[in-house]
DNA sequence: TGATTTCCATATATAATTTATATGAAAGAT
DNA sequence: ATCTTTCATATAAATTATATATGGAAATCA
């Protein structure tokens, strides 16, 4: 390219910085590979063949191509371009460090594309194994074998659901024990063994063994079967922001469980990308921590609206 | 990509062709140089990183492009691919052997495109030493000046066109000099130098000088303007395929000027898609010669019908 | 016309790179 | 516990690329 755009070897060389003779055997020796003349070699300077004309345009293409390579690599390795598939877990999606995360992190990185979904952690511990996602946020624990690089993120209070009009709604503040004897709504284990666990051994604690009510499909679907009138629950605080058809929230005391959150990913790699995404996740986190705390001390309660707009 | 595909240095190393230490070394300079862990060493074999991965897929598309320009070359060398410009001087299209030569070349190279373009011998000199055009098939002489290479394809008869009901117009037969009082339908000179002048020293060795009528503005059009009665004309043989009007051809002894006609591209190059249409072109003039010849030997001339159908 | 300049090609020596051989270390398999 | 597999490292050998010196052909200039 440089010979085509200098017609001239000398000159060529002068601008790669090299010697004629080895340009000039250079060219001989691609020449020889193709098969083609690629100069006209004049008295003065040479010139591209028509060979060598049509050469040139793929020749730039290919090069063209080479940097974009080279320049996706750099991108790769800075944290600037790619792609982010984040897995969260049951109900995480109403924690505001989420959309804040989202929002900054684009900001920060405008060429990184994020795709969220949403599942239960034994099936985000498989979808990370499998590579469908690069990083979740769990429900600890996750299962060994995986391999998979595991680091606590947050501890969520939780609070308990209960039907509108419920005799016990008229406390603002509930003490686990005052739940032993209502039916409990609550999720099957395999979708979060860990906080499964947690509610069960703070109700031990607590001086009694819940009564096992209907079963939620999900942790959020909790929440429209409290309200449905079918039990109580104990959910994770995030989940005050569903009001489906009524339901009244209540902080717990000191013996409230708690719902653990982690990140996990799949460990052996310096993905900067990812080192990028966990920082500001937890800046978020902490950002929020700070500024929540002031924002509902007393008041975890909330009257539920219906669903209408 | 060896090594990816093969999930091991040493099995790839073996598929290359070479041992497993160098391999290890290119890949660990590879990734030095982009700045990026490729692949995770594990105990057995390595494995791709999630950024290995993205590399890995453009990495295939790069080597994909480079094998096609190794293809393209080759196409070119063998004359097998590509395009060919080809240029027609005035009235050349009319030889029946242009567009046998057009068939048999695309039998022959289904891959190579074939461009026609009709102008006259100047302009055709000048579009091949600009590159527009590959070959031409040109009126001689060239222009000196322009480097082209140029080699003698044929010479065709020439014919006299007249006026449907002209007087002559009853004798199948002419001499040069039964046209000394006629006013001559003629182009410019400059259109093809060499025709023309063929012409004019024609009449001169038959004795006159030829009385100048209307200027017709390319070779071809000389023929309606002798159907509108403005003159007569010595036009080359295949013209008689033109029956605008009301024409009628008639044959000349041995006095005819001969239509001269040559090829004509740049030289200094070795292109085989244009040795190849040479050589197809020469084929199909020599079998038009052997058959075209006794197709018609003693009645050149042909009453002329209306355009109609 | 002859001298000079320009520019590509060739030859040879040197430097740089690539490759192979030998060997070590870590972890799974027997 | 031993053996096998597999990647990493060190060093030597071969190959390749590069620079220097020089020649020849044609254009430019005196």
């Amino acid at each position: 390219m440089a010979v085509a755009e200098n017609g001239s070897f000398t000159r060529a060389a002068e601008q790669l910085g090299m010697e004629q003779p080895p340009l000039s055997q250079q060219i001989k020796q691609l020449e020889n590979e193709l098969g083609v003349l690629l100069f006209q070699r004049l008295t003065r300077g040479v010139r591209l063949t028509d060979i060598g004309l049509v050469l040139l345009d793929q020749a730039r293409a290919l090069l063209g191509m080479q940097q974009q390579f080279l320049s996706t690599a750099q991108g790769l390795a800075r944290g600037e371009k790619g792609h982010i598939r984040v897995g969260l877990a049951g109900a995480v999606s109403l924690l505001p460090m989420i959309p804040l995360t989202v929002r900054r992190f684009r900001e920060a990185w405008p060429d990184v594309t994020i795709y969220l979904e949403e599942s239960n952690t034994p099936a985000l511990c498989k979808a990370l194994h499998d590579r469908a996602i690069d990083i979740a946020i769990v429900r600890p624990p996750v299962p060994d074998g995986a391999g998979l690089l595991v680091s606590p993120l947050l501890e969520e209070e939780t609070v308990v659901a209960l039907p509108k009009g419920h005799p016990l709604a008229i406390h603002p503040n509930l003490e686990l024990e005052m739940l032993a004897d209502e039916p409990f709504i609550i999720f099957p284990r395999e979708l979060g063994p860990g906080f499964h666990d947690a509610i069960l051994s703070a109700c031990h604690n607590a001086g009694f063994t819940p009564r096992m009510g209907q079963q939620a499909p999900q942790i959020a679907s909790t929440v429209p079967l409290v309200a449905a009138g079918l039990g109580v629950s104990v959910v994770p605080r995030s989940l005050h922001q569903i009001h489906s058809g009524g339901v009244t929230y209540h902080s717990l005391g000191a013996k409230a469980p708690r719902a653990e959150l982690a990140i996990a990913m799949r460990g052996g790699q310096h993905v900067p990308l990812l080192s990028n995404f966990i920082s500001t996740l937890r800046a978020c986190c902490r950002d929020m921590r700070d500024s929540t705390v002031t924002l509902t001390p007393g008041l975890p309660d909330m009257e539920a609206g219906q669903a209408g707009a």
